[in-house]
DNA sequence: AGACGCATGCAAATGGATTTGTGAATGCAT
DNA sequence: ATGCATTCACAAATCCATTTGCATGCGTCT
C-alpha cells in the first residue's frame, strides 16, 4: 500500500503539496496539481484514514444504536439512515442492545459508555426507553440525535406522531360504526406505545365510544405477545366480544393474525383489524391491513439531516425536537 | 479526552509502561502494575482506536458487502454476524451494494474497490452473482470469505446446500402425490437459484414425474415477480394447471401468496406451496409454509469462523470451501 | 569478587497524514 | 530599478499509541 511519501517522491514534490492536492486543491498551480495527481493515479494511492483520523479528530464515522435489526421497524431505519450517511462520505457502525440472552436493561447504558471509546463523529439512538438512558445522553459529548420520544431534550431528537396514528385509527373504526373495540399495546417502558394507546382511545372518547382499561392488553411489540392476545380475544363474549381490535405495532399484528388464521377467525368478517405503522412488507400481508403511520426510513433520514447539520455546524442552538406527522391508509381489513 | 501521556504523568512513569500495563501486563510488576491502572481509572483513560490502528496496522473493522438489508435473508445473517464479531471485538460496517436506483451489475465492483481504501482487517461478502466479482476478489489483499456460490477458488466460501434443499422439496411434493407442478426461481445470475431449480427437477426426474421448462417461471427473487408468478399459474388450465408450485425464496412467496389471496385461489385446497428458504419471520405467516432452507444466521456464524481463523492465523492453508446443509420442515401448505 | 542472567523501566523510532510558519519566487506599481 | 504584495512550495511539528533496543539494578552462580 503506498503512501503520501511514495506518492510525493515519485512526483518530486513535497508531502504537503500532495496533501494539498486532495484537500486544498486551489492552493496548488494546475501544472503541479496535475503532475502530482498523475502520481496518486499511477499509484493507486488514497490516504489512509486512521492516520487522517489521528491528525484531524475525526474518524467518519456515526454509530447507531437500535434495539435488534431484526425488527423490521429498525431494518428500515438502518437502511435510510446508512444511504444517507454514504451521500456524506460516512460509514455507520449499528449496534443491536437487545442481545439475545442479555440484559437490555442495563446493555444500553454499557453500549452507550463503549461508544464514547470509539470515538465516533456522531450518534444516532434508536428509541428503546433504558430508564437512566437520557442522564447518560447528556454526559456524551458526542453529537447525538435521538429517535424516539425523549422526554429531557438532553439532545435533538425526531420522532413519529404516535399519538395522532392512534388517533386516526380510532376515528376510522368509530366512523366505520364499531361500538365495541379493544387494543393491543406496546410495553408501558416504550413511550411511543403509551402514546399511541392514548391518541386512540382519546378518539375513542372523542366519538362517544365507551373504553375501560380492561380492552388493554398489554403487549412486548413482539409476535408472539400479538398471538397472546388473539388468545385473549377469544376469550372474550357477549357484551365483551369486540368488532374490531387496534393492534400497536407491526410484529405483534403478525402474531395476531397468525393466530387468528390457526382459529379459523375471519378477518375483516369475524373481527377487523387495524395496526398502528407502516412498513414496505405490509404490501404482501393479507388480509391487507388498514394502517396509520408513516415509513420508518422518513424518521431516519430527518435523524440524519438533523446530526449533519450538527456535525458541519450549519446549526448549534439548543436541542430541537421534531415530530413527522402519520397517514391513515385504508384496507380490505378493518 | 486523556492521553496515553497524561496517564503516564499522573502514574509518574514512561508512556512505554502504560503501553505494557494495557497490553501486556505481565511484563510489568505488581505494585506499579496497580498504580498505573489506577491513574488509568481516575481520568477516564482509553486508548485512541485510530493512533492504535495506525501503530498495528489492524482496524478492528470488517465490512459485510451485502444486496440489501432490506432482504429478511440478508437482516439475519446481518444480525448474526455482527453478535458474532462483536464477540471477538471486532465492528462491522455493512454495505448495500443495491443502492435504490444503482446500477448493481457494476455497484458491487465499485464498492470492492471503495472498500480497500478503508482498510477493514477482513470482508464478508454476500451472494449476489456479480459479472468480474470473483476476479477483482483475487486481486484483494484482505482475508475474505465469500458467502455463497464461488465459481473459482479464490477465497474461502461457505454456501448453502442449495440443490439439496430444491431436491427435498420436489422428493416431498413427488410424494405427495403431486403429477404436475411448476417452480418460481431466482435470476439466472444467481447460482443459488439455479442449483435449488437444478435439485427441485433431478427429484422430480428421479421420481419419474414429467417436468419441462416450460413449467419453470423466471423470477428476481423479489415479491412482485412471486405476484406476477401466481398470476401466470392463474392462466395454467386443463392438463397445464399445476397442483403445486415451489418458490426459490422467502420475498417472492409473499408476492405469490398476496396475489393468491387476491383472487381467492386457496391454499393448499387450490394449489400446495412449498418453498425455499428458512427464517423465523415464517412462523407467522400464513398458511405455514412446507419449506426446505436453514436459518441464514448459521451460514453467518460459519462465514465469521472462517474469517477468525484466518484473522488470527488459525487457519493459512489454500481456500476452503463448506456446505451447510437443508432441513425440510412440513406445514399445511404442502 | 567477578561474571552472568533476569526483571524492570525508559528513550526514541515508528506509523501516515495534516497544518503552521517560513522563505523564495513572481507580479505589479512607482 | 526598487519596493511591496502575492503566490507557491516546503520543512518541521503534531496527532497518539506501540515497540525495539538499551540501561539499570538486583540476585545468583562459580
Amino acid at each position: 500500500m503506498s503512501t503520501i511519501s511514495k506518492v510525493a517522491e515519485r512526483a518530486g514534490v513535497s508531502r504537503t503539496t500532495v496533501s494539498h492536492v486532495i484537500n486544498h486543491a486551489n492552493r496548488v498551480s494546475k501544472p503541479l496539481r496535475e503532475k502530482v495527481q498523475a502520481a496518486i493515479d499511477e499509484l493507486g494511492y488514497s490516504p489512509n484514514p486512521q492516520a487522517k483520523s489521528l491528525r484531524t479528530g475525526r474518524t467518519n464515522l456515526i454509530a447507531m444504536l437500535i434495539p435488534d435489526i431484526g425488527n423490521p421497524f429498525y431494518t428500515e431505519m438502518v437502511k435510510a439512515a446508512q444511504a444517507a450517511l454514504e451521500e456524506a462520505g460516512l460509514d455507520a457502525l449499528i449496534y443491536n442492545t437487545d442481545v439475545p440472552g442479555g440484559n437490555w436493561q442495563t446493555h444500553g447504558r454499557d453500549y452507550l459508555r463503549q461508544l464514547s471509546r470509539k470515538r465516533v463523529d456522531g450518534l444516532l439512538v434508536g428509541d428503546f426507553a433504558l430508564h437512566g438512558i437520557t442522564e447518560e445522553l447528556l454526559k456524551l459529548d458526542t453529537p447525538t440525535v435521538f429517535i424516539g420520544h425523549l422526554a429531557n431534550q438532553a439532545v435533538d431528537s425526531v420522532k413519529i406522531d404516535d399519538f395522532g396514528g392512534g388517533y386516526m385509527v380510532g376515528e376510522h373504526l368509530a366512523r366505520q360504526g364499531h361500538k365495541h373495540v379493544v387494543q393491543v399495546t406496546g410495553p408501558e417502558l416504550f413511550e411511543s406505545a403509551m402514546a399511541r394507546a392514548d391518541g386512540f382511545e382519546q378518539a375513542l372518547k372523542d366519538n362517544k365510544i365507551r373504553f375501560s382499561r380492561k380492552q388493554r392488553y398489554l403487549g412486548s411489540y413482539l409476535p408472539p405477545s400479538g398471538r397472546e392476545a388473539a388468545q385473549w380475544i377469544a376469550t372474550l363474549s357477549g357484551d365483551d366480544r369486540p368488532s374490531a381490535v387496534f393492534v400497536g405495532n407491526y410484529l405483534m399484528a403478525m402474531g395476531l393474525l397468525a393466530e387468528f388464521h390457526d382459529q379459523g377467525v375471519r378477518v375483516p368478517k369475524d373481527i377487523a383489524v387495524a395496526i398502528f405503522g407502516d412498513l414496505p412488507q405490509l404490501e404482501y400481508v393479507r388480509p391487507n391491513l388498514t394502517r396509520a403511520g408513516e415509513n420508518p426510513g422518513a424518521l431516519a433520514r430527518r435523524a440524519v439531516e438533523m446530526l449533519l447539520d450538527r456535525l458541519n455546524g450549519k446549526f448549534d442552538g439548543p436541542p430541537r425536537t421534531e415530530v413527522i406527522p402519520c397517514a391513515l391508509r385504508i384496507f380490505e381489513s378493518a
